[in-house]
DNA sequence: TGATTTTTGGACGTATCAGTCCATTTGACG
DNA sequence: CGTCAAATGGACTGATACGTCCAAAAATCA
């Protein structure tokens, strides 16, 4: 038998994800599917094969990000000092503030807010809003276990995710550099951590 | 004598810079010259009479806008307890974050940043920057009077900024819709300040 | 009222981009 | 090596938007 129908080149989707990834980053949401099929070293039909619009290709593009940049949040077995617990938390959310890659993102999201709010709500569901959920879980849990005094975890997940963006968030949706030199971040996080800790202790 | 050179009429001007606004907040950067043109029940020409090119109205329209958000934000003299002036700053922090035009303009900024960075730049100088500079000199005050411990001003100002915005920022960027209920936002100043004031006392 | 300038609105030129079409080439597989 | 689908690339359409031009209308002041 010749090729089987529909069996697109897998590495050339990739290609093209990684190359959309790229370019939306630098350009905006503005940038051409020709910019894009060049950078992907792809025709522009090809792409049009495989996803059949612009925004098919932005959905597939999230739809592969987002589980990228919030996989690394997991909430580490509740070690016995929430000092600990906390700075891993803070260093991976500055982490991913501070993820080049993951910002392009974001700021296509904004920037295409207008014309596909679901997909903006989606990325808001699955980036800020289960980081905040997991975040208040552990609370409530320390809490419950004494550990801290938190009243309410929901607002105290939504100042400790604050305190770890700052304006780094800001930064980057400005297209500004952000310095990530892990040295910092990992000195900031324990700031966080103890600060936090402090205004939420027993 | 006949009409001055140079006459334009100031009321027209302050219309398309509102209508530029509405527009440029529904639509965003994509909006065409045309549609503010519309809203503002003004002629196409007449808007490149006054601002020459696009990019021009949107500095002038940034301009204009910079000033006004960032201006409630003025530290009252420092009362006797810290926590009636972190109270007072946040809530006017809240309130910015809270304010739909504001946002507006910020997401045309983050639109533009990848065509006019240097306009993204002076947005950041005047809100974010300032905002956070005019926090940490009021720490460092305090902590210099004895009433608060804050060994990092600028770091500290970035979480006392962060927990006002915390993701509320990111529903705004979104544009999803943010309640903005002032018995709430007074609720929260409180905490924000309790909890601050809780992680710097000395 | 008359001189002069702004404003208007609509036509126009140019550019860019999404998305389509299609003849040709490439490459996997029997 | 022959077959058949996928990939290519280049031309094409349609839409949209920036910015320009210009003749006619409106507004301002002497």
């Amino acid at each position: 038998m010749p090729r089987v129908v529909g069996q697109i080149d897998q590495a050339k989707s990739e290609a093209i994800l990684d190359a959309a990834s790229d370019v939306l980053g630098e350009r905006g949401l503005g940038a051409s599917i020709e910019a894009i099929a060049r950078r992907a070293a792809v025709s522009k039909q090809t792409i049009y094969n495989q996803f059949g619009c612009k925004t098919a290709l932005i959905e597939a593009l999230v739809a592969r990000r987002v589980s990228h940049i919030t996989a690394p949040l997991r909430v580490p077995g509740a070690a016995e000092q929430p000092i600990e617990t906390l700075t891993a938390l803070a260093q991976t959310l500055i982490e991913i503030v501070s993820n080049v890659r993951a910002y392009s993102l974001i700021r296509v999201t904004v920037q295409g807010a207008g014309a596909m709010p679901e997909l903006a709500k989606a990325v808001f569901e699955a980036g800020p809003a289960t980081t905040r959920a997991l975040i208040a879980d552990y609370l409530a849990a320390e809490t419950e276990a004494g550990r801290m005094a938190v009243d309410d975890p929901m607002e105290a997940a939504e100042f400790f995710a604050g305190m770890c963006s700052g304006h780094r968030q800001f930064r980057a949706l400005m297209g500004m550099e952000v310095k990530a030199d892990p040295e910092q971040i990992a000195h900031l996080a324990q700031t966080v951590a103890k600060r936090f800790f402090r205004a939420y202790a027993p």
